[in-house]
RNA sequence: GCCGGGGUCGCCUAGCCUGGUAGGGCGCCGGCCUGCUAAGCCGGUGGGGGAUAACCCCGCGCGGGUUCGAAUCCCGCCCCCGGCGCCA
């Protein structure tokens, strides 16, 4: 009945109770069901009508030419007031269309079904823990309710000193970053990081790019700007006035992860079956307005307008895409447990996900200063959202069949998040911060980046 | 940025000047034929509506306009190629 269709608006033409179901597990509005179930009936019929008008007019005009003089002028007469009527139903059907649309925007993905049903991150599942956290003695039982309370045990110790927080590290033990500078020139959540923390910069993406390429990741530079159209295909409607900046006088916008020029590097593209799944490592500087983050953390560089990140991104087969998933948060983990960051990864709740993700896993790094987990890695399988929206398609030979592919994307690496996550996670007594010991060979190139360990800057 | 040429159904190409509703080749899919393969023959191969029907609508880079009728004429934009300019 149905050809080339997103999978979301199969279900809700299909089987309405379905996505009721969904609707409600998001905790989003149910009646949107059946408020779009009459808007694409209404679409549907406006456009049979249409149709049929055209096909009238069709008619008259082919027969136009063949006419001697005094007939054509009674058959242009009747084609003219036809035309008409086509223009009102044409208005109708924008109207109608432009409604379905946008409610058709506010559709989520399906659910997966392991996807834990709850409105907030309290909801969030805990699937799996890894390394020793440093807990202070004041955050024990924030810890403990954070991992033996949900159902894991962590391996941990206490320590009886107080930790230093990264942005006190960052600015005040090691002296290697400036935000004051920053803010009086940019604006707050710029920075400037020198010296090691450049070099440390810089080895954290070739230490990713590294470890995807040899795992056949292609690596890719992309755009850092994306036209309003594809961004939009790429995208919540959102992320537009939260996260996204817009270049003035022109229809470009800033990219905030290359996960966004990498969902559009197929777009209209129809890709044969025997070439998925395509997998992409993308690297680019990500560039975000954060308009909706308030005051959170607005000291030090864990939540700033700019920085470099590593990003995996998968085209898929459908029936492939929950194997791929597992692959890219797996190699996200690999990652840190190369960085020597404990981590624990979250199966986040129904009413936290976005309309995009079937099911989102975040790896959260321990912060021992903070005493929390935080986000450092987010991987999400959007099944055919972007691809419908992006129009691309596989192709399965036996029978030419051609359809909506699934996409993935996953953090690798976002620099300064996880310059972060080292600086808490590896600071030393004596004011040092250890160098994980897989970023050795990436910092060995340069003669002045550090080895073993980043030293305090001597006043 | 300026001047010139171009963008047609996966790929190539005809049609554009002179408006009448997209033709051919390749590839691919399905069928016939064949001991098998090849060749050959027939049909299909952009999107939507409709009952996976008959049939119909839309589609020639994108968006407008003129016309009963636009791939074709007009306007704006995007992209590609060549030349000039500028530039890392």
């Amino acid at each position: 009945m149905f050809g080339l269709v997103w999978s979301t608006l199969k279900v809700l033409r299909e089987s309405p109770d379905v996505l009721r179901e969904v609707l409600r597990k998001r905790f989003m509005d149910v009646s949107l069901v059946d408020k779009f179930l009459e808007l694409d009936k209404e679409w549907r019929r406006v456009q049979t009508e249409l149709n049929k008008l055209r096909h009238q007019h069709n008619v008259l005009s082919s027969r136009v030419a063949g006419l001697p003089p005094e007939e054509r002028e009674k058959v242009v007469t009747e084609a003219k007031e036809l035309l008409g009527r086509i223009s009102e139903m044409e208005k109708r059907l924008e109207e109608v269309e432009r409604d379905r649309k946008a409610l058709l925007d506010r559709m989520p993905s399906l659910l997966h079904e392991s996807v834990p049903v709850g409105p907030d991150e309290s909801f969030n599942v805990v699937v799996s823990v890894w390394g020793r956290a440093r807990v202070q003695q004041a955050h024990l039982s924030d810890f403990l309710a954070e991992t033996e309370g949900k159902g894991v045990k962590m391996d941990y110790e206490v320590v009886e000193k107080d930790l230093t927080g990264h942005a006190d590290i960052l600015e005040y033990v090691l002296r290697l970053g400036d935000t004051v500078k920053a803010g009086e020139v940019a604006a707050s959540r710029f920075y400037y990081l020198f010296d090691d923390l450049v070099w440390l910069d810089l080895a954290l993406l070739s230490y990713a790019m590294d470890y995807l390429t040899s795992r056949g990741f292609r690596l890719v530079l992309p755009p850092y700007m994306l036209r309003g159209k594809y961004m939009g295909a790429v995208e919540e409607f959102t992320a537009f006035k939260d996260a996204l900046y817009k270049i003035d006088g022109e229809d470009l916008y800033l990219i905030a992860t290359a996960e966004h020029p990498l969902a559009a590097l197929h777009a209209g593209d129809t890709i044969p079956e025997e070439e998925l799944p395509k997998l992409y490592v993308g690297v680019s500087p990500c560039f975000r307005k954060e308009a909706g983050a308030a005051s959170r953390d607005i000291k030090g560089i864990f939540r700033v307008h700019q920085f470099h990140k590593v990003e995996q991104f998968a085209y898929t087969m459908p029936e492939q895409s929950w194997e791929v998933f597992h692959l890219l948060i797996r190699n996200a983990e690999e990652l840190y447990k190369g960085l020597e960051i404990p981590y624990r990864v979250v199966n986040i709740a129904s009413g936290e996900l976005n309309l995009r993700a079937s099911m989102k896993y975040d790896l959260e790094a321990w912060y021992p200063a903070q005493g929390k987990f935080r986000e450092l890695v987010s991987c999400s399988n959007v099944l055919d959202w972007q691809a419908y929206r992006l129009n691309v398609r596989y192709l399965r030979r036996k029978g030419m069949v051609k359809d909506y592919l699934h996409m993935l994307n996953s953090t690798a690496i976002a620099s300064t998040r996880t310059i972060t996550a080292i600086l808490e996670n590896h600071q030393n007594d004596d004011g040092t911060v250890t160098v994980p010991n897989v970023l050795r060979k990436y910092l060995e190139a340069f003669s002045r980046a550090p080895k073993d360990y980043i030293h305090p800057v001597r006043k």
